[in-house]
DNA sequence: AAATTGTTTTAGTCTCGGCTAAATCGCTCG
DNA sequence: CGAGCGATTTAGCCGAGACTAAAACAATTT
């Protein structure tokens, strides 16, 4: 049986290779919020393989860490829970969209292949999450995430958001308010010079106000471009 | 903080308490699927209380445990979420009432004090579970358990049926079957010998088939006399 | 090439909640 | 009353998964 630790090791990789590329034992200890010495341990345990199981990561000390194949079907197994968790309390019950990731960080451990499948069904099997995450298909498929921040997008330019970094509640809220939401509509109507603020109109006429955002916003904020 | 261990003896313990008076260790770990020697580690780590928290249960050697104020309000809370998930599961996700109870035996433990109020609200803070368990108020009163076996119904009598012992999926759904679901009437059209079989005609019309149900069963469902 | 610095690993310890096997308790029955 | 027996407790152990402190390593800077 896998514990929830486990859970959490190998989803924690997962995400970490996809945001970053390489996932070191300082990026994980910091992301769980444990001390180095403790991750170690783990991934020594994890590349091991427990008797008559394969090994759920490949691991070389100081050479950082990847998911085997048995560990990545693992690790989109809990993000599939995670996510469909999270759409089915902000849809079902009513859950603000930044109190979604706690709840779901602890449920998705705990629920079962009925739950999973009923809430799935419920929520015609949707694909993607409050956030724009994709939710990993039952047989480990996933759609790409969207890549293009809002940093990127110029002046003049008019982009669907796609997806928002779903780590932070404060910002959610804030993104929330603006509209800035996966669906939302927007045009980005001015760039200031040296990296300065975005401005954006979301959706609306054109008579809707614009904002102006810095760059913490707009780096978390992943766009699908439409043109001009 | 508490863990799911503690909260699942604790848990025991009261409805150990309420159903046989008497708790045992043996009860305990024959319930909790344990070994006696680690139900009794256990309760003396209960009754000696976390540094600076009260102790949970009170127990000496020999002598069975019986649960503080501090434990029973624990227990009540963990069994209010317990049956406000059976009852959320069965009526917003389509569970039949023998599969409510494993899931919520994992969900109790991880859920929210917002997921709870939430579900609560969205059926109405109910007051009993599918199988007709009182569900503890947040203030912790709980409304009394039904205590009429349906074997003690005399022949020519009717009663509504009140609640079921829930530890069984077989006999749930043989129960459910047969139609004999908490709010259900029904009237015992004849009693055989010597602790034979109940006959037993459930609602409808009198043209309604009875059904001859065994002590195993009659025992274990309870009802509300509403005279002959 | 050596020294410094930051990262990672090791070594040793702790708590939790189980387990088994052996001792002890309390009760009943001869 | 004492033997026997079932229930309970003790004693010693284990694995998970954390922690701290010290050691080792890798990457950089001097
Ligand atoms: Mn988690
Ligand atoms: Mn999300
Ligand atoms: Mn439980
Ligand atoms: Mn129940």
């Amino acid at each position: 049986m896998i514990s929830h630790a486990v859970e959490d090791y190998l989803k924690a990789i997962y995400e970490l290779a996809e945001t970053t590329g390489k996932v070191s034992t300082s990026a994980l200890a910091e992301r769980l919020r444990v001390q180095p010495g403790s991750v170690t341990g783990m991934l020594q345990k994890l590349a091991e393989g427990q008797e008559g199981q394969p090994p759920l990561v490949n691991y070389e000390r100081h050479k950082g860490v990847t998911l085997t194949r048995a560990g990545r079907k693992i690790a989109l197994e809990v993000i599939r829970h995670h996510r469909l968790i999270e759409l089915y309390l902000s849809t079902a019950l009513g859950y603000d969209w930044d109190q979604v990731d706690a709840e779901a960080e602890k449920l998705e451990h705990v629920i079962s292949e009925e739950f999973e499948d009923r809430i799935s069904a419920m929520l015609g099997h949707p694909t993607h999450d409050p956030h724009g995450d994709p939710i990993p298909a039952k047989d480990g498929s996933v759609s790409p995430h969207s890549q293009v921040p809002l940093s990127d997008v110029d002046a003049g330019q008019s982009a669907r958001v796609a997806r928002v970094r779903d780590d932070d509640p404060a910002l959610l809220r804030y993104l929330g308010e603006l509209g800035l939401v996966p669906g939302a509509l927007l045009t980005v109507t001015d760039r200031a010079p040296f990296n300065g603020p975005i401005h954006v109109r979301v959706s609306g006429g054109d008579d809707a106000p614009s904002h102006a955002l810095g760059r913490e916003v707009t780096d978390k904020v992943f766009v699908d471009e439409t043109g001009s």
